[in-house]
Parts: C-alpha cells; structure tokens; sequence
DNA sequence: CTGTGCAGATACCCGTCAGTATATAAAATT
DNA sequence: AATTTTATATACTGACGGGTATCTGCACAG
C-alpha cells in the first residue's frame, strides 16, 4: 500500500532520510518547548510561543507531537532515562562500591548540570502528566532510587560504608545532586567540574565509615 | 466617621473581633488555595475550586484577596518566613557552633515536614509569582542560605567542621532539608521524629572534620 | 417593624489558548 | 507537463477561568 517503490534493490541499506528530518524536527520543538516549560512553567508557556521561537505556527508542532502533554512526556522521559543511563553505566563498571560510587556520583552530576533544564521541568512538571504517565515516571526515578541503595547496602556489607539508613543515604544523595539543577547556574563562580568534585567529597563523607 | 459608638471608654482595651474574624477567614482560604496549588499546581487550581472546597463563591475569595497571585504570594512568603524563623531561634541560641547547627537542624527540618505543602508550593511555584515579589523572595532565600553559611564558617574556624567550600555546604544542607519536602510521605515507614534524626545525622557527617 | 449597611451570592464578561478544519504552495511522482 | 502527496500556514472554535458588576438577604439600629 505504502511501498510502490522498487524494494528489489538495497532495501534495508537505504537511509531513511525522510525519518532522520523528522526526528530532528522533534528534536528541536523539544528543545525549545523545554527551554520555555522552564522558564515559565508548563502552563505558562503557550504552544503558540514555542512555534514562534522557531519560525513555525502551531499546526507544524501538531504534526509532531499529538497534544502538549506529549511534549512533556517525552521531557520528564528523556530527563529520568538519561539520569538512570548514567547510573547503570556506572554501576555495571567493574570495581569497588566505592568506585562505582564515585563513578555514579560524577557521571550523574554531570548529567544533570548539562541537562539542567530537562532536568528542573522533569522534576516540577511531574502534575501536569497524566495519571498513568505519571505513575511510570515515578516508578523509574523510584527504580533510580533503589539501585543506588543496593550500591550502597553493598558498600555497608563489605564495610566500605556506613549509612544508618540506606534508603534515606539514598534519597539524600539523590536529592543532592538533583538539587544542582535548582541552584546551580551556568557561568557562576564555580564551573561544572568543580561543582562534580565538591558533589563529590560531599557524597563520600556522607557514606563514609570513619568517624 | 467610621466611628459612631462612643469611643470614649477603653478603646484600647477592646478586641478587634471583626479583625480576628477576618484574620482568620484569610487563613481558611490559604489552608485551601495551598492544599489545591500542591495536588494540582498552582495553574491547574482553580479559584472555584478554592470555594467550593470552603462552600463559600469566588467573590467570597476576592473580598480576602486582591487576585490570586497574591494569595500565592503569601503561602511563598509563609514558607520563607517559617523557615527563617526556626533558623533564626536556633542561631540566638547560645551555645558551640556544632551545637547551634544541630539545633538549626532539628527545627527546620521539622517545619519542614510539618508544612510540607507549603513548602513544596513556594519551591515549586516561584514563576508564577510577580517579577518583584519573586526577586524578594529569592533574597529571602539567599538571606537563609548565607546564614547556614556563616554559622559553617564560624564552626571551620574553629575546628568543628571542615568544609571545602561553605557557601557549597550551606547549599547542600539547605537543599538536603527542603529535599525531605519533597518525598515524605506522611504516614510513611518512618515517623517524623526519626527523619529529623536521620538528617541530623547526615549533616554532621557532611561536615564532620574527621577523616 | 422599618430602614441601612455589609457580607456574600448570582450571573456575567472577556481574554487566552489548546486544539482543528481548511487552504496553499512546493515537491515528488507519473 | 499533469497529478498526487506532503508540509506548513491561515483562520477559526470552544472551553475555561480570572476577575467584576450587580443583586439579596441578614444583622443591627432606631
């Protein structure tokens, strides 16, 4: 029905050009929308300011994304799926729990100052999703949340670290390095790495044993 | 002329009952206005649904409050000043630096549990505030940070605690508190009173000059 | 029991914006 | 060159919600 085309020939190993546009074209309304969902919240920023920012009308960003919350969606998902990418890296790196500690702490740091603004808006849009999005949303940054703590009840098992409470040493030190994207802002006193190494003494002598 | 009763036999003394009776219908409306602007964010509440929460209409609302970026305004204004508030106890009280901060601790971060919502609002919507009054806002926020700040410095000066950097330990322990706001759930796994200790906990870690 | 004032309700206005039906021009196809 | 398809714009609708003009009924005064 689609395919009138001559598919005898090097099917599989043509580009899908056509594709590549389009998701490129994806790419940049979510950029711009991000950048406007931060600067104004979800829904202070209008749909109309997004397609002004880029030259386009509206239509153009309905022929993209189904509805607004789509956009967001697709925000809050792009902010929790690299945040637990950076982690499983880490954590699947071979070493210590102290290694792949300290590996998850810069890699994530790092993450989130360059993603700032995915970031912020994946964190306080998190209402305006639908329910069940939602749900899926937090399941993940809960799934974050867990496999930090079982690094950690490792690292406690083999004496490397000392928490009294996994669950909340995990939660603290989630909470630390998302709170970068809140405060931190680009061209400050401190430039992106010092920040990653500050985030990261801190984490460490939060888990650490001596006292 | 507004005074028609006879003035004369201890005004002073007299209760302003109509004050306290408005002062308290205010009240009313910002318990509601904050309980809706946290479930649903402040855009996604509605002034109606305000009302109809207090069985009262929208001009009820609008003989308290001038528009509804002012009651906004004061549930940021209340998150602030609370928090400045317990900071301020805690920083007057006499005693060694390690002693204040865990004091400091303890009070804020059970205000903080104890006005979750309002908490979380003033974090969360601070764009939806008046250009003006956000930027005092955010002062009042610096104004916070600066004097954890001070208090660390005056604690590494001593020898109590050794931070890298203050400014990014004061952060760190403000963020770490308001943090809690954002994931406690009332009823949860660990009561209040073990939370604060937890916390406390963690943050002398964090500045713990032993290594 | 009759007037006066005010708390609060009813009913409305008006701007904004998500979402859409339709037009148009360029590109791809024949 | 003719025709179909695709990409994007123009122009509209409908709902919603902040804010307000106006009415009503109750408390209290005389």
């Amino acid at each position: 029905m689609a395919a009138r085309k001559p598919d005898n020939v090097a099917k599989a190993a043509r580009r899908d050009v056509k594709g590549e546009i389009s998701a490129y074209k994806r790419r940049l309304i979510l950029e711009e929308a991000c950048h406007l969902f931060y600067a104004q919240g979800y829904e202070g920023a209008t749909l109309d300011a997004v397609a002004e920012r880029l030259n386009v009308t509206k239509p153009f960003i309905y022929s993209y994304y189904r509805n607004k919350a789509e956009i967001l969606r697709e925000i809050s998902e792009r902010g929790i799926r690299l945040s637990t990418a950076a982690l499983d890296t880490a954590l699947e790196t071979p070493g210590t729990p102290t290694e792949r500690l300290k590996l998850a702490v810069d890699r994530v740091t790092q993450l989130i100052i360059e993603n700032q603004e995915y970031i912020v808006v994946y964190e306080r849009e998190e209402k305006n999703l639908e329910p069940g999005v939602a749900r899926d949303i937090r399941k993940q940054r809960q799934a974050f949340d867990k496999k930090l703590e079982t690094l950690l009840a490792e690292g406690a098992a083999k004496g490397e670290f000392a928490v009294e409470d996994v669950a909340f040493a995990a939660l603290s030190i989630s909470g630390l390095m998302s709170w970068t994207a809140n405060w931190y802002v680009p061209g400050g006193r401190r430039p992106p790495s010092e920040v990653i190494v500050l985030t990261l003494h801190m984490v460490m002598k939060m888990v650490s044993p001596e006292r």
